[in-house]
RNA sequence: GCCAACAUAGCUCAGCUGGUAGAGCAACGCUUUCGUAAAGCGUGGGUCAUCGGUUCAAAUCCGAUUGUUGGCUCCA
């Protein structure tokens, strides 16, 4: 694979970094040192703890280096020559391991620059002077071969561009993109906070943040409606056994809040003497007779021998709900169903709590409990097309209303290697065809991807980048053939005769947190007017017009808009200021001249002074805006041209 | 969970090699009554994340715990 110039330039700038580290840690053992996409680093194994004091060491090395002017020389050699190679260079550890990934009949080579040489296939820029703007960044632990199994070696991450203008330009995006940080702007605006007695990953929603979560909410809702959804509401905990039958307990078990059992149960077993161990060996027991359907059903072993356990040793309990499915099943199943009554499609914005690991909490994008914008379709395998497509264009909907156009659609399949896919691989084939039409007539660029598949079916995500380039799934469409097998799930087709219904679970958000944590970076806090917690402040000039601004708080509340008054006894340029620094959509700036024509001066955040208006024409106008849930209007609208008859 | 760094007022941060805390903004009060991004003066506010150790003395040194950040692993 040809590599660009700027992957060229930075993957030499990691033989440079790798040729410095063993210049100032001679005993450093080196792994591996790609390009990415916004950078490169070196994977070394070094007992020196690096500091970022090293980081600057290291760097001025490399300018050294690359003052130095080093030719970078191709050599191919042979197996066993690189061998001896590695050996001379006392870094078999590592790289002896990656010389070993080199399939037989493919070439071998080496890379010299200087006194350094690397396996590898290059290829590089000429003479290290071509590298002329990087700049190491972070250090990192990284497991050898991503495997964390494997020692945890030192990662050090750097980048290179072929100017100092873009490199420059690079790191002043890299301190924009902080600005924006949700997490960041959370604070500032008062959106959530996150207390660590309430707990890791759980999200509190202050004023001002449930303002928007519930503006959201409003939103899909009235695209539901539309589509024919029904609301339902389901509580956050269930029994194990529920959890048994979907299969979602105790297989995902890593990443669930643990089971617990009844209180009366507990205590009983507490006077037994019974371990932890043996709760949990009970909890999670299941009869012979359901791991013998169960493992009937899948044609294997899914259920082991050591789960089963006797009637009277099985131990039933509950545990917070990891997602909404099974009881939105319960729902469906709770009465006969024509095939006229279909698709039934019950949604509900259903809150899952799930165990993350601690290091991967991140805001409110990575979380322990989250809600999702959840529903659950029942339809006909005929209908599973249309359905699908009926999904996907909520999907594409939502993100148009909020200008959210920089994300791509990924077809998750199954890898028909993994035993974590369940069911009749023909369904799969099937399933995975109506998913590869549904996203192909979407007219938006899609990539399949074996192995990102639900355990239960194929599914369709939607994968929004932020402004650091991390990626977040947010809306998926999954298409479902096992769940219905396994709750027995059924309706009434015209034959008369019972049939198994097909179900679509999707979510356009995915979740509310991780929903919000992508649109406060994506307007970096200046929400449309629907949206934002504040949408009008009243300023006034000084008090003498401070009766006026209070009536016309009351009348813009009135009116069901979000507004309030400063009262503070500032300059109007410190009030103007700090309605700025709050990113409020509007400010209505009130002097004398507006007291007496019952006018108001507009100030938007967007477009700046847009003049003197009526109080009635302004809040009809803002009316307007937010119920069409307009996006903000950089643009001023063009002055009419003189003479041009007013519209 | 793993590697590393960090944790001082509501926020952003200062506090050198140990001698029991400071600024700006915010809040509150007073003065000012002002036309589109910062008026002036004053007041209150901190068990220096928690617990333990070293020391005559700990925000400062050491250890543990909790949390945060950057990565890794993971993400039904």
């Amino acid at each position: 694979m040809a590599m660009t110039p700027l992957d060229e330039l930075r993957h030499s700038c990691s033989h440079v970094l790798a040729t410095a580290l063993l210049r100032i840690f001679p005993d450093a053992k080196l792994d591996i040192g790609p390009p990415t996409d916004t950078g490169f680093y070196y994977d070394v194994d070094l007992e020196h703890k690096l500091t970022t004091d090293d980081l600057a060491k290291l760097e001025a090395e490399m300018k050294k280096i690359a003052e130095e002017n080093q030719p970078f020389l191709r050599k191919e050699v042979s197996r066993d020559e690189a061998v001896e190679i590695i050996k001379s260079r006392g870094q078999e550890r590592y790289k002896l391991g990656r010389l070993a990934d080199i399939p037989e009949g493919e070439k071998i080579s080496f890379y010299q620059n200087g006194e350094f040489m690397d396996l590898c296939a290059g290829t590089h820029v000429r003479y290290t002077s071509k590298l002329k703007a990087f700049k190491l960044l972070s250090i990192a632990g990284a497991y050898h071969r991503g495997d964390e199994k494997n020692k945890q070696l030192q990662r050090i991450y750097g980048t290179a561009f072929a100017s100092k203008d873009e490199l420059a330009a690079y790191l002043t995006q890299l301190e924009q993109a902080k600005l924006r940080d949700h997490r960041k702007l959370g604070k500032d605006l008062k959106l959530f906070v996150v207390d660590d007695e309430v707990g890791q990953g759980l999200i509190l929603w202050t004023p001002n943040g449930a303002i928007i979560r519930q503006e959201l909410q409003t939103f899909i809702s009235e695209e539901l409606r539309k589509q024919g959804y029904s609301q339902v509401f389901t509580p956050h905990i269930g029994k194990l056994a529920l959890y048994k039958t979907s299969g979602h307990f105790p297989y995902y078990k890593e990443s669930q809040f643990t089971a617990f059992a009844e209180p009366d149960a507990m205590a009983q077993l507490a006077t037994e003497g019974c371990s932890c161990a043996e709760l949990t060996r009970r909890l999670e027991g299941v009869s012979a007779q359901f791991a013998a359907e169960i493992n009937q059903r899948a044609g294997k072993e899914v259920i082991v021998k050591e789960r089963i356990l006797d009637a009277d040793q099985l131990l039933e309990g509950f545990m917070l709900k990891p997602m909404n499915c099974p009881h939105h099943i319960k729902i469906f199943a709770s009465q006969p169903h024509s095939y006229r009554d279909l698709p039934v499609r019950l949604a509900e914005f259903g809150t899952v709590y799930r165990w993350e690991q601690s290091g991967e909490l991140n805001g409110m994008t990575r979380v322990r409990g989250f809600t999702q914008d959840d529903a659950h379709l029942f339809c006909t395998e005929d209908q599973v097309a249309q359905e699908v497509l009926g999904c996907l264009s909520l999907v594409k909907t939502v993100l148009t209303t909020l200008g959210m156009n920089d994300y791509r659609v990924r077809v998750g399949l199954r890898d028909p290697d993994s035993s974590k896919f369940t069911g009749d691989p023909a369904k799969w084939d099937v399933a995975e065809a109506a998913c590869r039409t549904a996203a192909s007539t979407l007219g938006v660029p899609f990539t399949e991807e074996p192995g990102e598949a639900a355990f239960y079916g194929p599914k369709i995500d939607f994968v929004i980048k932020d402004v650091i380039g991390r990626e977040w799934q947010l809306g998926t469409v999954q298409v479902d053939y096992v769940l219905p097998v396994r709750f027995n799930l059924s309706y009434i087709g015209a034959d008369n005769a019972p049939h198994r219904p097909v179900m679509i679970h999707r979510a356009p958000f995915g979740s509310m947190e991780r929903f919000c944590g992508v649109l406060i970076e994506h307007f970096a806090g200046d929400f449309p007017a629907w949206l934002a917690p504040e949408q009008v402040r009243l300023v006034p000039i000084s008090d003498k017009t401070i009766d006026y601004a209070r009536a016309l708080l009351a009348k813009l509340k009135a009116e069901g808009l979000r507004a309030s008054l400063d009262e503070h006894s500032d300059k109007l340029g410190a009030k103007i200021r700090r309605a700025e620094i709050d990113k409020v959509p509007y400010t209505l700036v009130i002097g004398q001249k507006e007291a007496e024509a019952n006018s108001v001066s507009v100030r938007s955040r967007a477009r700046g002074d847009e003049g003197v208006m009526t109080a009635d024409a302004y809040v009809a106008k803002l009316k307007a805006e937010v119920a069409t849930r307009a996006l903000p209007d950089k643009k001023k609208p063009a002055p009419a041209a003189p003479g041009a008859p007013a519209s």
